[in-house]
DNA sequence: GGTAATTCTGTAACCGATTAAAATAAATCA
DNA sequence: TGATTTATTTTAATCGGTTACAGAATTACC
C-alpha cells in the first residue's frame, strides 16, 4: 500500500517490553505501571504508532465500523442526519461506512446486506421504505439503531421525536392565524413519523371545532408537493391554509404557487414541517415545525457508542417540535 | 458479535479442499480447475460464506477502503458527489468511509488524517478549504483522487470540467439577452473552479465588447450570496443582470430580492452555476450552468478502481457544462 | 521475615484470510 | 512407457493485533 507503519511489536521492543503490554496500554482495561505505561506511551509517540485495524478486528472480533444505510444521501433531509451520526461515532473512535439505498426499497435492502456483510458491529437506519418488521428482521442479524421512528424490539435502540406535537403544533398556528379551511398534504400514512403528524393535525382541528378541509397523501418529494399543489388550486373550494407534512413538498407547492400567481401567505397560507436549512431562503421563506436532525442523529450515535461499545455518553432520547415563524404562514 | 460467521476453513472442509484453494477460486487470479471451482462454489453457497473483511485486509495489506473527505456533508453541492462516489465503489465492491470536515479547515485536516490513520486505500476529497499544495503533501502519504480540481502531481488522478467555458457560456447567455451592465460574484478566487469562471465570464464580455460591471468576491455560501445582494441593491449604478458562481450564492440573493421587492429577472436577472436539485423548485426557478457533480463523482471512483486495484471501467474523464434556461435570467 | 494477596508482565494460542514454495496430478512428447 | 512439462492443489508461513493463562514482582499482613 503505502511506506510500512510501525507494529505493535515495534513499539514493544522499543519500549523493552511484551506486546500484550503494549495492547494492555492501549486498550486501557488491565491495569499497567505507570512508569513502564510512560514509556511504551513514549515508544509509540516516537514511531508515531497508531494499531492496524484490520489485525485488532481480526482478534477481537469487532470491526468498529458502524453501517448508516441511508435511503439518500443527497437530499437535504437526509445528508444532516448523516452528518450527525458521523461526527459523533468519529468522535468515539469509531467510523462510518455510508451506503446509500438510492431512493428505492431494493437499494436500501441491497445496502443492508452489503453493510452487514462488512460485518459492521451495528447498523443506524435512516430509511423511507422499510416497514418497521422488516428492521425487525435485520434487527436480529446486527443491531440497528433508528431516528425518529422505532421498530417491535427496539425500544431502547431509537432517538424518538413527538411527531405529534409537532402537527399539532403547525396545525394551531394556522388556527391560530385564523384560518378555518384548513387542508394537510401528509407524508405515507404506514410511516409513523407521517401518520403521528396527519394525527396531531386533527387534534388541533377537533380543539377548535373545526373540521379538516380535506387530507391528501404524498410522498415527501417535492414533486409530490407540486402535483398536490396543481390539484389543490383546480379545486372548487380552495383551502386558506395548508399543512405539508415536510418543507419539501411545500418547496414543489410554492413553485407551483408562484408560477400559478397565487400569493403566499396571501391567497394561500403553507406550513412545512423539518426546518431545512435552505428552507429560510426560499421565497417566500418558510414558515415550518423544527425537527432536530442532526442533533438527533448525533444523539443517536451516542446511544449506539453506550449501547454496543459500553461507553458512557450522557444521553437525550427525546426531542420536541419548534414551530419557526416565517413569511409562508 | 452476532451469529458466528463461517468461515474459509469450514468451506475448504465442506468442499474437500485447501483453504488456499478456496481463495483462489475467489479471486480468481490462479486458474482452478472446473470441476473442483464449481464444488467449491456449491459450499460457498451452502454456507452462505463471504470472506472476514478484517482477516482479508491483514493478510493481503489493502483495507478495500476508500475515505472520502468532504467539505459538509449536509448541502446540496456535496451530497450528490459523496452519493456518486458511493454508489460506484460500492458497485465495485468496495466500501466508502466519509468523514466530514464538518466546513472547517482544520476539520478538513482531522478528516484526512483519520481516514489515512484507518488505513484506507484511497483517498477522495472534495474539499472547500484545502490547497492544491496540501492536497499534494496528502497524496504523498496516500493515493488522492479529486474532482472538479487538480493538484501538482495528481495530473491523473482527477475529472476535470471546463468551468472556463461554463463561466463564459453563463456570461454569453445574459449578453445575447440583450445585457450590457453585467456583474459577477464569484467564488474565493483562489480556487481553480472559481477562478475559472471568472476568466470564463470575462472573456465573454470582451469578446462582446463589453466591460464588466464590476467583480464581488463570495464564498459559495447561502448568506455570502445574501449579503453581497444586498450590497448590490444599495449601489447607485445596479447591473441589470448578475452571474454567480454558485446556486447556493444565486439562493441567498433571489431571497433578498423577493424581500426588497426586486423583480427576477425583470428587474434583475439573475443567473446561477451547478444545478442543485433544488434550483429547479425555486420561485423564480433558477437558470444554471448544469455541473453533473453526480456523474462526475461515478467517474472519479471508477478512475480509483482502475488505478488503484486495477479494474477495467471505462472512462469519461472529461465533462462539459450546459446551459440550464429557466426563470430567473 | 515469611506467606498470602495483589498487581503487573510475559508467553503463546488464536482470529481468518493470502500467497510463496513445495508437492502432486495430469498432459505431452519421444 | 518413461521422462518432461504443465496444470492444479496443498503446505505452511505470515499479516498485527487480543486475551486467557501463568509466572514474576510488589505489597499487605501477622
Amino acid at each position: 500500500m503505502k511506506k510500512t507503519m510501525s507494529t505493535i511489536n515495534q513499539v514493544a521492543t522499543l519500549a523493552g517490553v511484551s506486546k500484550a503490554t503494549v495492547s494492555r496500554v492501549l486498550s486501557g482495561v488491565t491495569p499497567v505501571k505507570d512508569e513502564t505505561k510512560s514509556r511504551v506511551l513514549e515508544a509509540i509517540k516516537a514511531l508515531s504508532y497508531s494499531p492496524n485495524q484490520a489485525a485488532r478486528s481480526l482478534a477481537s472480533n469487532k470491526t468498529y465500523t458502524i453501517g448508516l444505510v441511508a435511503s439518500r444521501i443527497d437530499t437535504a433531509y437526509y445528508g444532516p442526519a448523516a452528518s450527525g451520526v458521523e461526527k459523533a461515532l468519529r468522535g468515539g473512535d469509531r467510523h462510518v461506512i455510508i451506503a446509500s439505498g438510492n431512493g428505492s426499497l431494493e437499494g436500501e435492502r441491497d445496502a443492508v446486506d452489503f453493510l452487514i456483510k462488512r460485518q459492521v458491529d451495528a447498523l443506524v437506519i435512516i430509511t423511507n421504505f422499510l416497514s418497521e418488521e422488516e428492521i425487525s428482521q435485520i434487527n436480529l442479524r446486527c443491531p440497528v439503531f433508528v431516528l425518529n421512528q422505532t421498530f417491535p424490539g427496539g425500544e431502547d435502540r431509537h432517538i424518538s421525536f413527538d411527531n405529534f406535537a409537532g402537527g399539532e403544533m403547525a396545525t394551531q398556528y394556522l388556527i391560530d392565524k385564523g384560518h378555518k379551511k384548513i387542508a394537510t398534504v401528509t407524508g405515507p400514512l404506514w410511516k409513523h413519523d407521517a401518520y403521528q403528524r396527519y394525527l396531531g393535525c386533527q387534534k388541533a382541528l377537533q380543539q377548535a371545532d373545526l373540521a379538516l378541509h380535506f387530507q391528501l397523501e404524498g410522498n415527501f418529494s417535492a414533486n409530490s408537493g407540486m402535483t398536490h399543489m396543481q390539484s389543490i388550486l383546480e379545486r372548487e373550494d380552495r383551502p386558506t391554509a395548508i399543512f405539508f407534512a415536510n418543507d419539501i413538498m411545500a418547496m414543489g407547492a410554492l413553485h407551483v404557487c408562484a408560477e400559478q400567481g397565487i400569493k403566499v401567505p396571501e391567497d394561500i397560507a403553507i406550513i412545512g414541517f423539518d426546518d431545512l436549512d435552505m428552507s429560510k431562503y426560499y421565497s417566500p421563506s418558510i414558515t415550518t415545525i423544527k425537527l432536530p436532525l442532526y442533533d438527533m442523529a448525533e444523539a443517536t450515535a451516542y446511544l449506539l457508542l453506550n449501547s454496543v461499545y459500553g461507553a458512557h455518553f450522557p444521553l437525550k432520547t427525546t426531542f420536541s417540535p419548534e414551530l419557526i415563524v416565517r413569511q409562508s404562514a
